[in-house]
This record gives C-alpha cells, structure tokens and sequence, in this order.
RNA sequence: GUGGCUAUGGUGUAACGGUUAACACUGCGGUUUGUGGUACCGUCAAUGAGGGUUCAAUUCCCUCUAGCCACCCCA
C-alpha cells in the first residue's frame, strides 16, 4: 500500500510532457531543417533566458492579453524582483537586441531561436504548459519584402517537412488607421449589441476585433457583412499589404486573406499571419505557426523606433502533425558492429577492441553485461548492425576473432590484429554497394 | 475559467456484482552453458485515492485526484 502511494507521488506536472526516445527521431528532423533553413537565409542562433523581468512581456505582449493576464508563470524571487518564465520568445530577443547594441550591425539583423515556452493554459491537444517554440526574427527594416520572406521561411519550413499548410493572412493596419477602422467596427457593433452572445458583449468595449472572430453561429451571421480593417487601410499600409500579396505571388505560396486572423499579441502591426494544416482547414484551424511584423516593439521597449517582423512555429504541433499525415523522418543513426564477447578474459579484451572502433569511427555496438552469446546476437539483430565480432576462449587462444556476416550468417577467421582494417574495408565496400547510382 | 468523457501491469486489451483479476506485446531468465531474425517454457508487473450500497465491488453510487477532449485563447 505504501508502495503504490510512493508510486503516484510523482507524475508530470500538469501541462508538461517528456519526449521520450522514441520520438526523438521526429525532434531531430525537425531540427535539422531549422538549422538549414536558418543557415541558407542567413539568420544567427540567439539564446535568451527562460525568464525574464515580468514587465518585459506585459510591455510587449500586452497586460491586457489573455497571455499576460492569466497565462504566465510568475513569481518573484528571493530578492523581490517579478520574474516570468516567457510565454513566447520575440520579447526576450528584443530585448537582446536593444541591450547589446545590435542596432550598430548591419540591418537587419536577422536572428532565430529555439526553446521552451511556459503558459499556464489548460492543456489540450496541442496545447501544453511548456511547449516548443522555434521562431525567426529580422530586426532594423520595414520593406515588404521582408515580410513575405519571412512568410517564404515558415512555408519552407512546413515544406521541407512534407506537410501541407495554408497561409492565413491579413493586415492589421497601423497606429494611424487602426482606431480609424476601429470606430467604425465599434459603430457597426452598436446598434447589435444585444443580439451578441454574453462573451461578445464583454468583448465589444475591450476586444471589439475579438468579436469578429466568435465561434457561435448567432454572432457570425451579424457580424458576417461588418466592416474589415483590410478596406479601412491608410495608404501606407495599403501598399505595403498589397507589395507584400505580390511578392508572396511571386513565390508562389499559397494564401488565404483572412480577415480573421487578428492574433494574441498586441505588439503586432500591418502584416500578420498563421499557418494552418490544410487538413483542417475550415475547422477549428489549430494554428501550427503564426507571426507578422511588429514595428513598434522596439520603440516599446526603449531602443529607438525600428521595424521589425517574425516567425514562430510550435514544435509540438509541427510534430503531431508529422504523425498525424503519416510523415517518414529518417531514422536515427544505427550502428555497423556488434562486438560479442564470451569469457572474462575476452570480454575484457573487447573493452578495449570496442575502445579502437570508437576510435576509428567505425559506428560499433556492444552489450558487455550480457553473459550468453545468444542474447547479444538477439541485440546485434535489433540494432540491425551489418556483422558482429565474436571473441571467445578459442578465439583467445588462436589471437583470433570471428567475423559474422548477419545477413547470410557466414562467419570467417580473422586475425585479431587485423580485425579493425578488416572490417573497414568491408563497411566500405558495402557502402559502395549499396549507393544508388544517380 | 466553463462544459463533456475516461481511469485495470511498462504498453494495448479482458473479466453476468461471486474462486487465485485473464490475454497479448515488451522486459528479464531459460530450452543439455559458443550463435540472432522465427518456436517453446518460466518469470517480474495492475484495478488512481477515499467513502458508501451489498453477504460479496474491477464491476453500482458519491467525493477527490489525474488524464483526455471541446469552448476560450494560442504555438
């Protein structure tokens, strides 16, 4: 009884979740192709703290957001300072990019990271207390090009992954022409107030771009002909929405204007996007990426007025989409050799024969706690290793070593001496084999 | 925060309210101690917690806890 108590005391916080080994293999694919794509649109790897000073994200993201007011992980600590763990990573980058001075680099500054995100949300499918964020960030220019590159750079991302996305795309205008449209949505709004659900009605004083996006079918149909930022643009963030359009024409993404799409976070300005599976178009659109430029976040912040637009993507989803259209990733590397041994004095040797393939980077596999013979070539059959050494009494006596082909399980003789040479000439000429002719 | 569903070994499942909680996979060990991909045998391992109804609860009821799903929001 006290066992099984001791049993449950410990468990997964709430929310949070181990990779385990056997979907690592997803991770590093994944990972892979951020590191590429990184690499060949030239964006550096910037690391920034897990926390934060709690201000830094109710600036940013906004202390109005559902975010801030009630999904962040804060505290203080032991000196009295309000610390958050960060709900997302373009603030903390922000800040870096102010604090370091990155404003004397070359603009833009092109950054991206890759981490965990903390937000005290009740957990669902696809929604998790930490989660993975991988994000790309271009600090210090305005042009529309920038924008649809940075869309290009998410599309490539879900492409190199063989998933299928739609872009979901829409303007948000700017600090001039936004309360222009806003008072016209709030003069469409009034006079239908009444006929919104409960929620709605919250939302109209503080949210009214909230309302628009309601999921009962009541407040859809009344707000279906309402008035749309994207036709209350200033000129400005016309041209720069259309410049945007033609560019993301010109490479050929898919997208879809939707004038939906408003996000979570108050920093953004003009240009803001999600990338949503096409599988579930249509429906509850769990979007597995999302950004758009964010002109004022600098500014906010205290470093001087600096244009800026990025990328996150949510690792978990990315990877549960991976398994959900049935993706192959690569396998994780396997292994070549087995070394089997049999008897204290030979298993003994093979630390040391295992200690020279290593060295020779030959990619070698051993199970020295195993006593028979059969268990190790139960392992060697598992780990799909190409031969396996077997060293014995008798193969110690004549300085020998047996060389198991485990295909056809032929074995040969080899001198111990040359074991090593030996097996590399194998493994290379089976490599040549096996190399498809281009 | 609001709703709905679920809870049995490491995993997946089974058990009209009634013996020792069954089966499969996995793990570990073995099948004359030196040979894997097939077989066979053995073995470890579970009813989330607490109450109630009953002669008897894995099974019915309540509470808690946890998980999942949806709303909200977002990645």
């Amino acid at each position: 009884m006290v066992a099984n108590k001791d049993k449950k005391a410990f468990q997964l916080i709430k929310g949070m979740k181990d990779i385990m080994p056997a979907d690592q293999k997803y991770w590093q694919h994944v990972r892979n192709i951020i590191n590429k794509l990184a690499h060949q649109f030239n964006y550096q790897r910037i690391d920034t703290p897990i926390a934060e000073a709690t201000k830094l994200f109710s600036r940013s993201v906004g202390d109005q957001t559902d975010i801030v007011e009630k999904e962040m992980y804060s505290f203080k600590d032991r000196g009295d300072n309000n610390i958050s763990l960060r709900p997302e990573m373009t603030a903390g980058v922000v800040r870096a990019y102010i604090e370091h001075g990155m404003v004397n680099l070359p603009q833009p500054v092109k950054l991206f990271y890759l981490g965990p995100c903390f937000r005290y949300d009740k957990p669902q499918s696809g929604r998790q207390r930490q989660f993975w964020q991988v994000g790309w960030e271009a600090i210090g220019e305005g042009s529309p090009i920038l924008d649809a590159q940075i869309i290009n750079l998410g599309y490539k991302f879900f492409k190199d992954l063989s998933l299928n996305v739609v872009v979901q795309i829409n303007s948000l205008g700017c600090q001039e022409c936004r309360p222009v449209y806003y008072e016209v949505l709030l003069d469409f709004l009034k006079g239908k107030k009444n006929s919104l659900c409960d929620d709605c009605k919250r939302r109209v004083n503080k949210k009214p771009l909230r309302v628009l996006d309601c999921k009962e079918e009541n407040c859809q149909e009344i707000t279906a002909d309402a008035p749309q930022q994207v036709d209350h643009l200033c000129d400005d963030c016309r041209d720069h929405f259309v410049a945007t359009l033609e560019y993301l024409d010109e490479l050929e993404i898919v997208y879809n204007l939707n004038p939906k799409i408003v996000r979570g976070l108050d920093y953004y300005n003009r240009t803001c996007f999600e990338y949503t599976s096409q599988d579930n178009e249509g429906t509850k659109l769990n979007a597995l990426g999302g950004g758009g430029r964010y002109d004022g976040l600098v500014e906010e912040l205290g470093g001087r007025p600096t244009p800026a637009v990025g990328l996150a993507i949510g690792l978990e989803r990315t990877v549960r989409e991976l398994r959900h259209q049935d993706v192959k990733v690569p396998d994780v590397e396997g292994y070549d050799i087995f070394v089997a041994q049999l008897g204290k004095e030979a298993r003994k040797k093979c630390l040391n024969l295992y200690e020279n393939l290593l060295a020779n980077d030959v990619r070698v596999a051993e199970s020295f706690t195993k006593d028979g013979l059969k268990p190790q070539l139960e392992l060697a059959d598992k780990l799909a290793v190409k031969y396996t050494l077997i060293l014995g009494q008798k193969e110690m006596i004549d300085g020998t070593i047996l060389v198991r082909d485990m295909e056809g399980g032929i074995q040969e003789v080899v001198d111990f001496n040359k074991v090593i040479p030996e097996i590399k000439k194998r493994l290379k000429t089976r490599l040549v084999e096996e190399t498809p002719v281009q």
